[in-house]
DNA sequence: TGTTTGTAGATTGTCAACAATATTCTGGGG
DNA sequence: CCCCAGAATATTGTTGACAATCTACAAACA
């Protein structure tokens, strides 16, 4: 119990709801809380050492973030999100990260290459030891570093809350990603998508990150197909 | 025996939370909450007849949702945006327009002309009235009705976000609607730009829908440098 | 046997009181 | 006259308790 406080007590500067919300918001992205789960205030307060309050806060939060839903009377739940909302999604996606790479490409100067080469090679490492997770998150990191290089905080905003819902919908396809072939191909794109901004190559750039994207689309609904005829 | 259950069971399928949210969300983009002003708990809690609690979780909805700026221990104050952020918010609404009116041209049938044609006759009758407000909002909601038209619940939302921090900077800006001529000069933008997508005319659609989005943009943006140099 | 109804438990919704923090005001000193 | 320390006030942060609602289970009846 006093283990437990000190890790709150440690970022005292942030208040307690947001704490909270922090802390469900990186369990239910990393899949510890799996979509259409059940977030029980009580038991929840107990584990983090706080009342119900700051709970209930959170979940106000959380559910605008669109990452849980909430029955009036019944509870809240973390959201699953169907292949056509999942799709969806990916579209507006995809018009974000298309202006994503024509900013950067019309001023390549600001982007810091020297990050993004260290980010490619390191997920080309964590592929070739196995570590298809590392090798992921490394490669949603380059889409994130990529909107970050465009200076535009709207733009970023928009495009996190999108990729955390389709992280979601990941979980709920049960879709671990173990198939290293799509990884490298991934890294191959991006490794392509840079040079073609550092070339200020607008219109490549935008064909390419539409492909990789679309790509990535169509791959995760198939994983989710594949799933849903086994159980779903 | 419909009509009492009905009424019943709406106000209770909402809680209070989302009740005073909706109505500090409405205050806010009306513009009766002005940009920068404190919201206080007790105050409010008082006059709508509710406790703190309810009062604190629709901050916290309202926070997410960037109708608000939340600061520890020193209160809440409706978001003001700046001219930097509100051209942001504006590049990622271009984004998102090309891609509405893309989806609607490539399938026009979809659309009901007849809403869409009655919306922009009232909009030029209130220009005609002098009522300028109110033909503002029919502009506003023929946007809004171009994008519900795509069916694409996760770009509805993230248009409406968007296009409620704009609502926001407007007021900051103390940019009443005056100008007849602009008014009705995007009656006219939105009438080609409808015609452009029944036409099944992507590219002109998004032509069209740039200029007018853009146009917006920078009209907004004087608007606030005009309003900016005299008192700010 | 199937349906229904009542009751017990659990969970959420709401509130009022208490604690912590920031702001304002006032009195004294330089 | 200005500045600073310290109390008074106001506001937010947090909590625990109480009320309302839903769910699950079991007993009674057709």
């Amino acid at each position: 119990m006093t283990k437990r406080l000190t890790t709150i007590d440690l970022l005292r500067r942030h208040s307690l709801p947001s704490l909270v919300q922090g802390q469900l918001e990186e369990m239910i992205l990393a899949g510890s809380l799996t979509p259409g789960s059940q977030l029980t205030e009580i038991p929840l307060s107990l584990q983090l050492g706080v009342s119900r309050g700051p709970v209930r806060e959170a979940f106000r939060g959380l559910e605008e973030k669109g990452l849980v839903r909430v029955e009036k009377n019944r509870g809240v739940f973390v959201r699953t999100i169907s292949p056509v909302e999942a799709d969806q999604i990916y579209e507006v996606r995809v018009a974000l990260e298309l202006l994503v790479v024509a900013k950067l490409a019309a001023d390549p100067g600001r982007l810091a290459q020297a990050k993004f080469d260290a980010l490619l090679d390191k997920a080309e490492r964590m592929a070739s030891k196995g570590d298809f997770a590392a090798c992921h998150a490394c490669n949603v990191e380059f889409h994130d570093h990529l909107v970050q290089g465009t200076g535009n905080a709207a733009l970023l905003d928009t495009y996190r809350r999108l990729v955390g819902e389709l992280s979601l919908f990941r979980h709920r396809a049960h879709a671990r990603i173990r198939d290293a072939s799509s990884l490298r191909a991934s890294v191959a794109d991006h490794r392509a998508i840079l040079s073609a901004i550092l070339a200020g190559d607008a219109a490549a750039a935008r064909r390419r990150i539409r492909r990789h994207v679309e790509a990535s689309r169509s791959r995760t609904q198939r994983l989710l197909a594949a799933a849903g005829t086994s159980k779903d």
